[in-house]
DNA sequence: CTGAAAGCGCTAACAG
DNA sequence: CTGTTAGCGCTTTCAG
């Protein structure tokens, strides 16, 4: 691999001069730098980012640390985030925790390591520890739940959200809702529960069913199979994410009970295959694309700013999808 | 952000010997090292991995560019790398080209940059530029389509189950099978189809039916439109992913066909949600888990050893998995 | 406008 | 076993 000091030979120029014109930034005669970037080209020389970032002490790389790259919600969000960072040229590395908080703790370690230019991060729980990025002062941007510092932060209306959900499968007929939603240190998954109980709590003589599970397939069939095997079981269930609901269609199936008559479905998330499925599935669609695109705005703002700016917090809101699960269809 | 001086003066040793305990590589004595890393805990120590990635001339990242990280073969596949990586103390960067030559471009130069210790990749097309990264040497193993240089591979038989999947189609009793296919760029798309077309030609009089389009759910709207709106439309359909799949139902509802009846599907990928759409979807699975883990290994293997390996590649086996959107019910 | 030189923080010979 | 020292490849004062 060639570097900076032969393409310096090459063009019988110093490294400083080669260096000012492949970073473009100060004045170097034309027929300088034409015979500097000649002589790049014929070496093919690629600048080295290592050495690089350990001069400037920070590189064109920021990293997106989400919990779960097989959730379509984090997945919109990567698209939303790339697509403005790569305008401003950076590109993006993703970092899948896997709800693991040794996962995060590894990737943080490895983003403060490399000397990545900024952080976006989807929390394990609202007390991650962050303390080294705030030291050393790397810009971060939290997204979907809350962490316990005073950074910037894009969130989604979650209790909103599962109040008006709740309250659709109240007013669809559906007698007895339940609840399913994540681990409770999630501030999202208490979010939606919370709204829920608000709903539920609109009425009276209503028992406040839930469940708390993991945010995966697996977990949706455990918490299904808790709710559905009561003695008294819900006949509606508000599930608070798309991968959960997909284990809620595996149990309920398994249990031999008809979505639409039986038991009513409404869950968060608007995923690609929800439309397609038996009864197509009623969601509360989360702005995911624009949660990305948001956060990413916010970071390369503070990237570009040099005094420090006072930490602000954008929410954005849910919409209320009604399509078939969670009508309430009359046996015949 | 303390250094190793800082360490160093605050143990009284020198900077050699806390760089010697931090990678417990040589021997120190056990009062020293004690020393070290009470003086590096103190002080909230943590190495300038760039740095250290300067001097070494490599790190401990490996990175994964795919084509698409909402496709949930290659999020399978990022768990399996993921694992396999983190037990031998690497961790992982996901990249995401979206299927744009020019990311691919931009990541694989990041990449090479930021001296990653190895790169798994899926290629764009076969035709993909990595002769920076053969002439740096930098270990590289190429998954899910091939790639026309001699490089480590994991592969899967996409052929013979394109072929079994259209065989399947034609046992059950559909009379024009088409077969909707990726971009012709890529391995994948090509192989499928002409899977399927073998498959065909197996049988007398059929026409050789199929189309084109992006790996993506638009893709398949776009392919399926073209398809079913023919004169003479197949009452069949292969679809080589299961994005477009999404697509296809979505176009084959719009036309008011019924699946099963109408119109057999059958589609590569087994997503989560193929099992409760309605009727629930056969498809070949590919077993994308164990390409990412054995993709990872080989990657590993190559980290790990001294002398130069020759390339080595590896194919898996799909699967079928008969559910009932292809099967054929004769109308009543 | 251009070059010389001083490091960024760390590892790896090489001596002792 | 431990310390000294020479860089890894690049950017950035500081002179000229």
């Amino acid at each position: 691999m060639p570097k900076i000091i032969d393409v310096a030979l090459e063009a019988g120029v110093s490294i400083a001069t080669v260096s000012r014109v492949l970073n473009d930034n100060e004045k170097v005669s034309p027929e300088l730098a034409e015979r500097v970037r000649a002589a790049a080209l014929a070496l093919g020389y690629r600048p080295n980012g290592i050495a690089r970032s350990l001069r400037r002490r920070s590189s064109d790389v920021i990293a997106l640390i989400i919990n779960d790259v097989s959730n379509p919600f984090f997945t919109a969000i990567t698209r939303g985030v790339e697509d403005v960072a790569q305008r401003s040229g950076y590109s993006v590395l993703l970092c899948n925790t896997d709800e693991d908080p040794g996962k995060e703790a590894t990737y943080l370690r490895v983003a403060e390591q490399q000397q990545v230019a900024g952080i976006i991060l989807s929390p394990n729980t609202a007390t991650s520890d962050v303390s080294r990025l705030l030291d050393a002062k790397l810009p971060l941007v939290v997204i979907d739940r809350i962490l316990n510092e005073p950074v910037d932060s894009v969130m989604v209306h979650s209790f909103d959200g599962a109040e008006e959900a709740t309250l659709h499968l109240l007013a669809s007929g559906w007698k007895r809702p339940a609840c399913m939603t994540g681990p409770s240190g999630a501030s999202t998954a208490s979010e939606r529960l919370q709204g829920f109980l608000k709903a539920v709590r609109q009425h009276r003589d209503l028992d406040e069913l839930y469940e708390h599970a993991p945010f995966t397939q697996e977990g949706g069939v455990r918490a299904a199979a808790a709710l559905l095997g009561m003695p008294h079981p819900p006949d509606a269930l508000f599930v608070a994410n798309s991968q959960m609901a997909l284990g809620v269609l595996d149990e309920v199936r398994r249990r031999g009970l008809r979505v639409g008559q039986d038991v009513g479905i409404i869950t968060f998330d608007d995923a690609p295959w929800a439309p397609f499925i038996s009864p197509p599935m009623s969601v509360v669609a989360q702005p995911a694309y624009e949660v990305g695109r948001r956060a990413a705005e916010l970071l390369m703002e503070r990237l570009s700013s040099e005094n420090p700016l006072a930490p602000r917090a954008v929410t954005l809101s849910t919409t209320l999808i009604v399509r078939e699960s969670s009508k309430r269809l009359l046996a015949s």
